[in-house]
DNA sequence: AAAACGAGGACCTATATTGTCTGCGTTATG
DNA sequence: CATAACGCAGACAATATAGGTCCTCGTTTT
């Protein structure tokens, strides 16, 4: 229905709070300060890791930073990131296809670039030299003009107690009581 | 996986063939010179019709015609005729969507368009500009110049004699004879 | 040793796209 | 005036993709 889903969104959005952030962000922490699905956001990020967008660290304490400053990351690289290069059009040569052609096309109907193709490829390359030019650090301008310094301060306390409370009650903990639950009753 | 689709992709090279041709085409002349499936494109040429691109007349040696000259028929256009206004991206107000905001998202947090989305609509609407300069009459150009006019002729020549052959064997007649032979085998 | 991470793969489901088939009204033609 | 060739509309079906869940594994801190 779109040509960039919910995947491109979530991420932005994320890579939003990693901006102002030193220590490494979780995949649980991002998705549940925006409620958006942890189990998705997982499979995400390590996209944006593979793209040199972010560096991750493994292990407890461990997440996301940003790999590179906020004003060398274009909102385009992370969408080419999370969506893997799409196209605006996907030419099926249908030039090539005419009831005439009794043997195959002749040359002149397969040279070059389909007229068809060539304007959405123009299309498709003004998309993406205008998505180029918004950076992260863009974005994050944007987002302080808008929201009280009070509020930015009570986010970072909020990514700080996280980090407090790792040791108490967690999403991954109940799922894993759940789990040995489970195995209890199976044999 | 695209944006836009074979859909656009099958009616843009129609009205390519309906440049140049005064009598009205039928949409299963134009599928079988291109090797198109009919039936499909009998659902899309009247949402043409409807934005008016095209114009439909009824009935034997009925058939499509340019409602307006190649060159006010813009790409853009016959895209959002056929994929209806297709957005690159839509919002699904993240931002309005933090944990922090324990009754509803405040004032400033979801004033005027997410930061996001302003970059997304920037690029769309770069996109729509571009696709909006190309019109038929440029793409009919490109094929003109490389198709030797022999072809040309022979394109007009099978219209015309498909016409004439309307009384002999077609792809309808074929399908109508099966099926008086299914409803003399059914009782 | 256990808890909190990242990585990755199997799996499920809802929806959009692409296509087929039917019936109905309209128009030219013999 | 019957019929063939049209456009139009809607009911399907098949396939692909996006979105989302769950489970397992290896790594790192405490």
């Amino acid at each position: 229905m779109a040509l960039y889903g919910a995947s491109t969104e979530y991420v932005l959005h994320s890579l939003l709070w990693l901006v102002d952030t030193k220590e490494p962000l979780s995949s649980l922490d991002l998705a549940d300060l925006q409620e958006i699905p942890s189990a998705f956001m997982a499979k995400l990020l390590p996209k944006l890791e593979k793209a040199g967008i972010l560096h991750a660290s493994e292990g407890m304490k461990g997440g996301y930073v940003l790999a590179k400053p906020a004003w060398e990351i274009s909102v385009l690289s992370v969408v080419d990131a999370i969506e893997g290069r799409k196209s605006l059009f996907n030419c099926q040569e249908i030039r090539g296809r005419c009831a005439l052609y009794s043997e195959g096309p002749p040359r002149w109907a397969t040279q070059g670039v389909c007229g068809i193709h060539a304007a959405m490829l123009r299309a498709e390359q003004a998309m993406r030299e205008e998505l180029a030019k918004t950076t992260l650090a863009d974005l994050s301008d944007i987002v302080r003009k808008k929201a009280p310094s009070q509020f930015l301060d009570e986010a970072q306390s909020w990514f700080g107690n996280r980090v407090k409370t790792r040791r108490e009650g967690s999403v991954r903990k109940n799922k894993i009581l759940k789990k040995s639950v489970n195995n209890k009753e199976l044999p």
